[in-house]
DNA sequence: TAGGATTGTGTCAGAAAGTGTCTTAAAGTG
DNA sequence: CACTTTAAGACACTTTCTGACACAATCCTA
């Protein structure tokens, strides 16, 4: 496999947790069930854990008794929660679906390494 | 586990303790429920005890005979309180809570190795 | 130093949120 | 077209969170 390809429509459960599409599936259950989900302007992004660390490196030069530094890792670890696909299913928690807009269906974009989650109306809208 | 990630609004108690996520709670009690809060500008950071160790010794450096070095070490410890993790929840002393404007409400906020807590509307101002 | 007020601690019940699994329907495959 | 795989929805069960209460420890004052 070469990563997360495609766009996928699919449906959250009554519990706010998303069927993950098979494809992506295999490549998660090859890796790690685990993942970070991260809040952007609008829609989610989803990491796997091995992904999220290669981007949280990138911040280790930052010290966090510098204002704008504290500032800058603030704004990287509090948009971030920690996940896990069991049974095939990823829980989008509450706060997260809220800031995406996410209600009954959603879009999953792949994007490689990672893939992004959209409510459709943005989706059209915003994504370019 | 990745540390401490994301943002969480719990409650205080009638007494003042916080409510620690169970995402946290498993961290702390992995390492050690053993804490040290710290009053900042407006928010506390909390410290497991080991980070706050390894803070710490970033200062064995410093001169205690030189005056500004002696004001960085008072500034640090003297804002600093140790406190624990019982039955799943952190006293927050009475002062700290002060301090930070903590009444019903608390934004918890992960920064990887240590979290921030602060009242929800001074979050929403100062945080960015 | 006794009594009362305040602060700190353990625990529990009800509500809310998260999890496992199964059935049915739909889509993909040869 | 028969068979396999995948997705959706439903349900029961478990875990987590909140608010409350009872009790313990500490502090303060007379």
């Amino acid at each position: 496999m070469n990563g997360f390809l495609g766009t996928y429509s699919v449906s959250l459960d009554d519990k706010g947790r998303l069927n993950v599409p098979s494809k992506f599936k295999g490549l998660l259950e090859r890796d790690s069930p685990q993942l970070v989900i991260c809040v952007m302007s609008g829609f989610l992004i989803v990491f796997p854990q091995r992904e999220w660390a290669a981007n949280e490196e990138k911040l280790y030069h930052l010290n966090a008794f510098d204002k704008s530094d504290r500032n800058r890792l603030r704004e990287f670890y509090s948009r971030a929660t920690e996940c896990e696909m069991k049974s095939g299913k990823i829980l989008i928690p509450a706060a997260q679906r809220e800031a995406a807009g996410l209600k009954k269906e959603v879009m999953i974009v792949g994007m490689s390494k990672t893939f992004e989650l959209w409510a459709p109306d943005r989706f059209d809208k915003d994504s370019e």
